[in-house]
RNA sequence: CGGGGUGUAGCGCAGCCCGGUUAGCGCAUCUGGUUUGGGACCAGAGGGUCGCAGGUUCGAAUCCUGCCACCCCGACCA
């Protein structure tokens, strides 16, 4: 078979952005760092979208719109806020061109300056919350449970198709709460919403934990994220979970009066998940085929391909395609027939490979004969005919075993290449060598951390939330540990 | 932002070092025909501001300057 796609062990990012050009999922735009992303790619994320929005609100969350642009003022609120973010800001400071007057084209109207800048907004906790302060007086009020779905620009020194990009989608929930006991829940339930997400529907196992306070947002006084291996040994941080506290009620004068009468500041959390799901989704699954989508995000579940010789063939060989995708269609598969003409079967059976479409259903005028099909799944690779008459039976209990199949292959994957070391030589040379997770003792301190970043490039991914209590010594300082943390070189 | 590389048709590339009439190849596209159970074949056709802007020259894809974009490696990050 001919290659289209770059060797995964040969070099696997050429391998990654090969992929997401050639699956058609997103391609780069004519401004820097921006990327298109194209209709099928597109679609994915509207089945992210969907599940996501369906788990925030049926955990009392609505959704709103804040505004795109951020007033400077507001954004120097929050001191640790600024700090974090004051770096990568797109800033808006005309709006205003005109034509100009030596003929070269258009330029900015200097006339038309802003009185106040307007930042683009990299995250919206400072907007959202200088309307939260006209929006609570009384406990009453709260909570607040809102989420908002957007886009954000992050100015990044280095961009990657979907895993970093300048401009990108996501969502952002920010709540109020009354109490600091309900807000650390709040911040605990998304942080499981987004891990029951990932592992149902991306089929991609995670580690909850908190991050290290060098690795918080900025503005919060604990982050909870989930991380995930791929398949290159490094770690993606899929989602994260804030614990606000009242830093930004200060920072915004958002009090109000609780049932003792007594004027308090709210406390707040904020969470998010992004389109860098989709890198982990093709980084987690994919093969040197192309990409594996999970069925249950896959915006095409079972393709139909028919095998014909002329016309009349075709057209008998459509009734029965036809009958075969209502049928599916009727228990909420999504189904596409391709009879196209221009291209072979063979050459659409590798496209929807590349395409990652979990079932492929073809049908020839053999399997009219003995009234079967060829079912083959993507996951494995593997082919088997059936009578047509079980199709409805069979292809609902196939996508589920090949979504339980590549989260459990995923999960493989994870403990075969989760270390747990205690030697400083051993952590370098599992880093150099396959990469993955490993578990170490750490001393705690941002120093430490400091120096295994500098020296081996790994990070604190988290401090994983089941990570039991045992008694060791740092891995770098020697120094005495309570529990292991997860390490691992990242995106 | 630092180091390295690349930019020529929708995609992948040759030509550039050593300037010279109409800029070439493969894939894709279009037309006609034969094909169709793992990326078909034959014949014909269309498609280019040679990344952009200046400069040198009788003449620039080719030489010079600046800029832009993309890729890889660092620092920053979801």
């Amino acid at each position: 078979m001919a290659k289209f796609l770059t060797n995964r062990e040969e070099n696997y990012s050429q391998w990654y952005n090969d992929l997401v050009i050639k699956a058609d999922l997103a391609e780069n735009s004519a401004v820097r760092g921006c990327m298109v992303i194209k209709p099928y790619g597109y679609a994915i994320w509207e089945k992210i979208q969907a599940e996501l929005d369906r788990l925030f609100k049926a955990t009392g969350h609505v959704n709103a719109y804040f505004p795109l642009f951020i007033p400077k003022s507001f954004f120097s609120k929050e001191a640790a806020h600024v700090e974090g973010f004051a770096k990568e800001c797109a800033v808006v400071t005309h709006y205003r061109l005109k034509n100009d007057e030596n003929g070269k084209g258009i330029v900015v109207d200097p006339t038309a300056k802003l009185e106040e800048e307007l930042i683009i907004r990299p995250t919206s906790e400072t907007i959202i919350w200088h309307s939260y302060k006209n929006w609570i007086q009384s406990y009453r009020d709260l909570p607040i449970l809102i989420n908002q779905w957007a886009n954000v620009v992050r100015w990044e020194m280095r961009t990657r198709l979907f895993l970093r990009t300048t401009e990108f989608l996501w969502q952002e929930g920010h709540t109020a709460h009354a109490t600091r006991e309900e807000a650390i829940e709040e911040t605990e339930k998304m942080i499981n919403v987004y891990a029951g997400f990932a592992e149902n529907s991306m089929a991609l196992p995670v580690i909850k934990g908190y991050k290290s306070e060098t690795e918080r947002f900025a503005g919060a006084l604990d982050t909870f994220a989930i991380e995930a291996l791929m398949q290159d040994g490094k770690a993606l941080q899929c989602g994260t979970s804030h614990f606000l506290g009242q830093n930004f009620a200060k920072a915004f004068d958002v009090q109000f009066t609780d049932r003792t009468g007594k004027l308090d500041y709210v406390w707040a959390t904020s969470w998010g998940v992004s389109t860098r799901l989709m890198g982990a989704i093709i980084m987690g699954h994919a093969d040197n085929h192309g990409l594996v989508l999970p069925p249950k995000l896959a915006p095409i579940q079972v393709v139909i391909i028919p095998i014909y010789k002329n016309i009349e063939q075709l057209a008998t060989l459509s009734e029965t395609a036809n009958k075969i995708k209502a049928g599916l269609e009727a228990l909420g598969i999504s189904v596409k027939y391709d009879d196209r003409d221009n291209n072979k079967p063979g050459w659409k059976f590798a496209d929807y490979e590349l395409k990652g479409v979990p079932v492929r259903l073809a049908i020839g005028p053999r399997d009219l004969e003995n009234k079967t099909v060829e079912v083959a799944r993507r996951d494995n690779l593997t082919k088997e005919t059936i009578p047509i008459d079980k199709v409805n039976e069979h292809i609902p209990k196939l996508l589920e075993d090949i979504q339980a199949n590549i989260f459990n292959k995923a999960l493989n994957f994870r403990k075969e290449n989760t270390f747990y070391v205690d030697k400083w030589d051993d952590f370098l040379k599992i880093l150099d060598n396959q990469g993955g997770f490993i578990m170490a003792h750490w001393d705690g301190t941002k120093e430490t951390e400091e120096k295994i970043k500098e020296e081996s490039k790994a990070t604190i991914r988290c401090i994983p939330f089941d990570s039991p209590e045992e008694d060791g010594k740092c891995i770098y300082s020697g120094k005495p540990s309570k529990r292991r943390v997860l390490f691992a070189r990242s995106y």
